[in-house]
DNA sequence: GTTTATCATAAGGTTTTATTTATATATAAT
DNA sequence: ATTATATATAAATAAAACCTTATGATAAAC
């Protein structure tokens, strides 16, 4: 069976006004050009549709179950085309985003706002670790990634949208917290608590004293940014980790930035995408909003942050 | 928006495989073909619906949405089909009908009626005795049984459409014809030819009588309807019968019935099925035929009838 | 009986569609 | 860097779909 739209189009008219010429005037063509759309119909399923008692027309019983069919078919197109524009002007779509667990805070007030000017918007946030990030991407299951150190070359395409500071913490009451500035030697005497081996901020970490051809000794690492704050507020040494996710504990005076020579390490946040991926109407907006529309939430959100990092070097 | 079910089809396989030479196979199809299919189809909703990453192919949001509708409106035509196809059968279709002897005669009559609304229909008629019956519905072997007392318990689901007015008859030259009314105590002084035992007019005669607290007495039983009547037109006893098989007999005057007190006993005709049986629809359609639409045809075949039960009481 | 309204049929032509083969391009694997 | 695999593009063509005009047929209305 092989019906085509027209045909299911026409017949529907033809159904309702159950007069040929009357449709074809409805449809702007010919009256046999109709009739032959619904000969053609009927051909296909090889029963008659309508049938002529004298000079009227009657729909056979097939040709209601016919009917049927056309109305509903043609109605769940325009509901499809409703949809479908509904999701390129944005009153409807589903951004897929994940982030890496310590830009969640942060991004979780971008979103809140965010989700305010879209309101149709279905959203979906995934919080995971690093390598859990890039193969979603690989698997094209989320349409962008925040995080904060993007591996190269892996076909994927970032853009820095905001500075990550990195500064290191730790419980109030620590002598280097007095200190109005300390030398990098002096740093690298404490024993610290670290992100894992492979993590952004580790690898960033590592980078930095690197440069400086000096070594760090890890007391402890954990994968955990909430973890290595919670050690950091007990004691059991210093902690680098991006200010971003210090608003809590800073305000709550669990922790405290402490001003070491060459600190903090600015790095950057990145949106991450694959690589010739053509971003959904949503994602687009989503990404635009983040580069250059969410500068009002970031400040908010950075500075207290940026005073509570004055405050150390003073 | 001017789609095409092949557009459908196509986009169906490739968004099922997600990959354009796999359906081309499935399809029968070279490769370009498939390819541009989906590209007429993109043209269509004027937005991409499969975006290819690496060598891997994905469907956008969009791409979901109409592989949803594609699915959705195959298979409501596929759904069409078959209704079509059963409506169909309805003018090629097969009745399978069994009915009690007894019924014959009037059942012939319903069945001459609803051929000729019915041209196309073939109809398999099997006359035969109850426990017969009984077994062509436990063996699914026709549609609808035609019968007088069907039992309880047999999974079957009976509904009575006629009364079947059971009467005492004998040959016309009998002392009791010209009697106006015959009591009870006087009829079983007389001889009867009777059904055998387990038939259904034999049981509902037994239990007749025994409500009365009466005795009859049986000098001949036969499985035959027609040899019973016979053996009462040569005075071998009273017979009593459906007075629908008398049509003939009380037309040539070769039996008459005799008004006897309490009779005629009313009984019903049963159009008999298994339960749960799911009916053909040319089955369905004689059924709702006998239970509403073959009521002249049953009219005529009875008042004359009536009439004879008058006569008799005059 | 004639007229009128309506549908059916036929012929013809234009446009669109479906499909193939051949070839180019891009990605992943080796 | 080369190869293998998959998709995209182009050109050609055969088939079909679609529509029109002209005409025939039928039943109801006048």
């Amino acid at each position: 069976m092989n019906l085509t739209f027209r045909q299911l189009k026409v017949f529907d008219v033809v159904a309702r006004h159950l007069n040929y010429t009357r449709a074809a005037k409805e449809l702007h063509l010919s009256q046999p050009a109709v009739s032959m759309q619904v000969k053609q119909l009927e051909e296909q399923v090889d029963t008659p549709l309508i049938e002529k008692l004298g000079k009227k027309l009657y729909l056979t019983d097939v040709g209601h179950e016919m009917h049927n069919y056309a109305r509903s078919t043609m109605q769940q197109l325009i509901d499809l085309e409703e949809t479908i524009v509904q999701m390129k002007t944005l009153q409807q779509g589903h951004l897929k985003l994940a982030v890496a667990s310590t830009a969640n805070h942060f991004v979780i007030r971008m979103l809140a706002h965010f989700a305010k000017i879209h309101p149709k918007i279905r959203i979906s946030l995934e919080v995971t670790n690093r390598s859990s990030l890039l193969e979603l991407l690989d698997k094209n299951q989320c349409d962008l990634v925040i995080m904060g150190s993007p591996p190269e070359g892996h076909n994927l395409m970032a853009s820095p949208f905001l500075e990550n500071p990195l500064v290191v913490v730790t419980y109030p009451e620590h002598r280097l917290t007095a200190k109005k500035k300390v030398s990098l030697k002096e740093l690298i005497k404490e024993e610290f608590v670290m992100r894992e081996e492979g993590s952004g901020t580790r690898i960033a970490i590592e980078r930095f004293f690197a440069e400086q051809e000096l070594e760090f000794k890890t007391k402890m690492d954990m994968s955990n940014n909430r973890a290595i704050k919670h050690a950091a507020e007990e004691g059991l040494g210093l902690a680098i980790v991006s200010m971003h996710t210090l608003e809590l504990e800073l305000k709550a005076k669990t922790l405290k930035i402490v001003n070491v020579e060459g600190f903090p390490i600015y790095r950057h946040w990145y949106v991450v995408q694959r690589e010739g991926k053509r971003l959904s109407p949503i994602a687009t907006v989503f990404k635009d909003y983040i580069m250059e529309g969410a500068d009002d939430v970031i400040e908010e959100f950075t500075a207290p942050l940026y005073k509570h990092l004055e405050q150390s070097a003073n």
